[in-house]
RNA sequence: GGGUCGGUGGCGGAACCGGUAUACGCGCAGCACUUAAAAUGCUGUACCGAAAGGUUUGUGGGUUCGAGUCCCACCCGACCUACCA
């Protein structure tokens, strides 16, 4: 028999699969539907790296299964191609991102035919195209135009909503100021990379440092737009419980949008004995211990200070501390965290609403000006930060909550049980001796009917800065206008293309390079017709992958199937018909008539995305972005499902040789081509699913791909021993029950993403295999079935040699024979004491007092017995038998 | 500090409902083929022991006829997160 000529043939199956359009989905097919969405890459110019092979080779064998089993399976790919290192990439070479992107497309296209992902490319997508972002810059619209019903976020008003129930949006003028839109600007410190001169969410910040370039981050403020992501905190926890995904994957975002449960306090602030306009509100999940607050801290950045800075008297100290504290990053204001510094803000106190104490006011950066309020009342006996600042600047610490006796406990339980008690209070005025459950209840609602505070919901998830200083990501469709504020770009006159330029450098002050594009700057109001500039801010990489799931599922779809002229790049002013003005399709205002992103019909018919594979590192971005988006749309019926993703699943990392992180620094980094080169597509595919259990990060090891070459060719040498005609009869029994166990357990594991042991089971069968001379083409062919999803080139190949009908592909995916597999012999363990002494062969019929027969007779528990009494026999019906002495 | 997941041979890892621990792969040793090597094939390979047999899943305890698996305490590691009021 000729060489596994693994080149030959993968190129061969690849063509035929090329043109056969193998993986190509069916719209409405009858056929129960699979849509299996694997996060779609960045193409970068180093080609696809192993991890990519990871999660796209393991999806590919899962989905090639599911349509042997009868499904219509939709299993798209495409491009997520906006981001910087193309845009830095341009930067070096003057290359224009456009070109460099589509060079590098080309070569994962390469890489990933060659591997045999059969992908459906008539869905093909990229963020960067026109005709796609357009409907990404629609959406960032309609997040402008819209409000959510008791949307502030600290308001403590949470929006009832069940999973299944749309939340009311309300559409807003555009020349309306004051309700409170989803997308909206704000000058606020942001996060600033001197290095890439880019603003970076919180979320890019890795302590302290630029997530790309390792830089430290500044504060700097600036005009920003963000998304109101905090109004739909609590639907993002709540519907977690309607999918199926990892259990830490829902703890990490339930952990990153941090709700916490406690009230608001207002503090009024007095100064030379009168009360000040100003008032200071805190908030806290210790309210029960209010009358231990002997000091109110504020952050630096709390905007207090200048609105009171004639009473301060020590207002040069305050603002030196205030300046020290900006300069400082993230990164050292938190590493410096064990020694507290802060100082009084003089002239000013405090007045405790809940029995009118003066206490001081300080200002420190342990405060932190993003959570919460940004300011805290200081209970030093019961917060161990306050403790600390206490100490250091000797301030009184009153205790309020002792702990309680058990006895008080077991008395107060049925009461508080939804309360978590941490003692009893004193020195609380009317409230002493009430458990600090109790007191958390009454003492807010104390506040409440005097007007100084309220129970209040607070959460760590703060709202989603959607501005990028950059070239290369959607334009943000906005029109600032002198006269008439914040215009939006008429929507017939999306897409707003990003206009060629020369050079892509940030600029100095830190605004995009479209800052520097007059011509485009420069544009005529839609409303007034007056003079009006550009946003020129982008959006993050986040917003094209919020919503691409949609796109697959209708790729062409276009709602005004008849193109207006394109005029956004001449503006002749004046456009004001609303015709193509999108209706916002809110719900009972014409159901799916206005449906922009894809048809309804093929929504409903796909959605939702069945199975989600990615990485670990975007449980908290990504994947908490696209269901905020998701739901947004829900709201809007622009989609049929409160949630995007019925299931999701994580494929862990793959190491270096050296156990390290894969890097072009260390030099441990593993190119698939020369993989495939050495060992072929196939063996590369096998290999992957064979390193590791699918969730857990693995190291890449070449003696492991060694051995997996050599199952490929001993698959290879086997099909040697295919007897053409022959009926399985002719097969030993052993093969036999073998070929079904392996049916039955690598179904399963397959199913559950168990894909190491789905090779080692085939692995295992092929031993089996080797030791045989000869086997049935129908057995060898279930085999080579059960191959097809993991080298399915190999697979192929070996099913055209050795049987008759034509293509593996079309073949139903092996049954196990139950009757085969029962007529077994199987064998029963005697155990003497829980330790194993024999075993022995029996048929499966056998009833339970011919198991304690044979049992008893058998020779190695007899001597295992020797006069030991028997005090009583366990049995396990055809399994085991315990002789308990 | 909080959260999550782990700890099984020389190594990567199997063991699904508590029922023969160490599947599969690597490595290693011996043999065959070869002038030789590579490749390939065969045999062996948790530990102690010549054998009979005994011991073994991070440590200590518990439940059970029986524990890698369940419960309690502790030790170690990885990842995420962190002055979150």
């Amino acid at each position: 028999m000729e060489k596994y000529d693994f080149h030959k043939i993968e190129e061969k199956w690849s063509e035929h699969w090329e043109k056969e359009h193998y993986g190509q989905a069916e719209d409405f097919s009858r056929k129960a539907k699979h849509y299996h969405l694997v996060e779609f890459p960045y193409p970068s110019g180093a080609g696809l790296h192993v991890g990519h092979c990871m999660g796209y080779g393991a999806s590919d064998a899962y989905c090639r299964m599911k349509r042997m089993q009868g499904y219509n399976v939709m299993y798209p790919i495409g491009w997520d191609a906006f981001g910087l290192p193309t845009e830095n990439y341009a930067l070096r070479t003057g290359i224009h991102p456009t070109v460099a992107t589509a060079q590098n497309i080309a070569i994962f296209k390469r890489q990933i035919k060659q591997l045999g992902y059969a992908f459906d490319w008539s869905r093909e997508i990229n963020t960067t195209d026109p005709d796609y972002y357009r409907w990404t810059q629609w959406i960032f619209l309609q997040f402008y135009k819209h409000s959510y019903k008791g949307d502030s976020p600290n308001s403590g008003t949470v929006p009832g909503s069940r999973s299944k129930e749309r939340s009311p949006l309300i559409k807003v003028a555009d020349d309306d100021a004051t309700t409170p839109r989803l997308a909206y600007q704000k000058e606020m410190p942001i996060n600033w990379c001197p290095a890439c001169k880019i603003g970076l969410a919180n979320e890019e910040v890795i302590s302290g440092a630029c997530e790309r370039c390792g830089a430290q981050a500044e504060k700097r403020m600036q005009k920003q737009w963000l998304l109101r992501i905090t109004a739909y905190a609590d639907r993002l926890i709540r519907d977690l419980d309607t999918v199926d995904y990892l259990d830490k994957i829902k703890t990490q975002q339930i952990n990153w949008i941090g709700r916490s449960e406690g009230a608001r306090v207002h503090f009024m602030l007095k100064a030379e004995g009168r009360k000040l306009a100003d008032e200071l509100e805190v908030f806290t999940t210790r309210v029960d211990t209010l009358f231990g607050a002997t000091f109110m801290v504020i952050a630096p950045e709390h905007p207090l200070i200048q609105n009171i800075r004639y009473q301060i008297s020590n207002i040069k100290e305050v603002e030196g501390y205030i300046d020290r504290a900006s300069r400082k990053s993230d990164l050292e204001r938190t590493e410096l965290a064990k020694e507290k510094t802060g100082i009084e803000i003089l002239g000013i106190k405090a007045v405790n609403p809940i029995n009118d104490a003066e206490i001081p006011v300080f200002i420190a950066d342990y405060v932190l000006p993003n959570y919460g309020t940004g300011a805290v009342m200081a209970v030093p006996a019961h917060d161990e930060r306050d403790w600390e600042f206490a100490q250091k600047y000797h301030l009184p610490i009153k205790t309020v909550v002792v702990p309680a006796s058990r006895k008080q406990k077991n008395q107060n339980e049925e009461l508080n049980q939804a309360y978590i008690d941490y003692g009893v209070l004193v020195n609380s005025g009317p409230f002493d001796s009430l458990t600090s459950g109790e007191a958390k209840k009454k003492i807010a609602e104390r506040l409440k009917s005097i007007g100084a505070g309220d129970f209040a919901v607070n959460y760590k998830l703060r709202d989603w800065i959607f501005s990028r200083q950059h070239y290369w990501g959607e334009p943000i469709p906005i029109i600032h206008c002198k006269k008439c504020g914040i215009v939006p770009v008429p929507e017939d006159q999306l897409p707003l293309r990003l206009p060629d330029i020369e050079k892509y450098e940030p600029t100095e002050t830190g605004k995009s390079p479209l800052a520097k594009v007059t011509d485009w700057v420069n544009t005529i109001c839609p409303r007034c017709d007056g003079p009006a500039k550009r946003e020129t801010d982008t959006m993050p990489n986040w917003a094209g992958s919020s919503w691409y799931y949609l796109r697959y599922c209708d790729p062409n779809f276009n709602p005004h199937p008849d193109p207006l002229p394109n005029r956004e790049r001449e503006p002749k002013g004046n456009i004001k018909d609303d015709l193509f003005e999108t209706p916002s399709p809110l719900r009972g205002e014409g159901g799916g008539e206005g449906q922009v992103l894809a048809s309804r019909d093929k929504l409903d018919y796909w959605l939702p995305v069945d199975i989600y594979d990615g990485g670990m590192e975007h449980t908290t971005l990504h994947l908490l972005y696209s269901r905020f988006w998701h739901k947004f749309l829900y709201d809007l019926d622009q989609v049929p499902t409160a949630e995007p993703y019925a299931k999701r699943i994580a494929h862990g990392i793959i190491l270096g040789p050296d156990g390290q992180k894969m890097s072009k620094s260390r030099g441990n980094v593993i190119n698939p081509d020369e993989m495939i080169k050495k060992f072929g597509a196939d063996t590369l595919r096998a290999y992957i699913m064979f390193i590791g259990p699918y969730d857990q990060e693995s190291a890449w090891s070449m003696a492991g791909i060694q051995g997996v070459f050599r199952f490929m060719n001993r698959v290879w040498h086997n099909s040697n021993k295919v007897t053409g005609g022959q009926s399985p009869k002719g097969d030993s029994p052993q093969v036999l029950v073998k070929l079904h166990q392996t049916i039955a357990g690598a179904t399963d594991d397959l199913t559950n993403f168990r894909l190491n042991t789905v090779v080692s089971k085939l692995m295992e069968f092929n031993n089996l295999l080797e030791k045989q001379a000869a086997i049935s083409a129908e057995s060898f062919g279930l085999f080579l079935r059960l191959l097809f999803p993991i080298a399915p080139h190999l697979a192929a190949e070996l099913w055209e040699q050795t049987q008759t009908q034509k293509d593996i592909s079309a073949q139903p995916w092996p049954q196990v024979d139950q009757e085969l597999l029962a007529e077994q012999k199987i064998t029963i363990v005697i155990q003497v004491d829980g330790k194993y002494r024999d075993g022995i062969q029996t048929s499966p019929d056998i009833s339970e007092e011919e198991m304690k027969q044979a049992a008893l007779s058998s020779q190695k528990a007899r001597v295992s017995l020797g006069t030991k009494r028997i005090r009583r026999i366990v049995v396990v019906p055809k399994k085991l038998i315990n002789i308990v002495t």
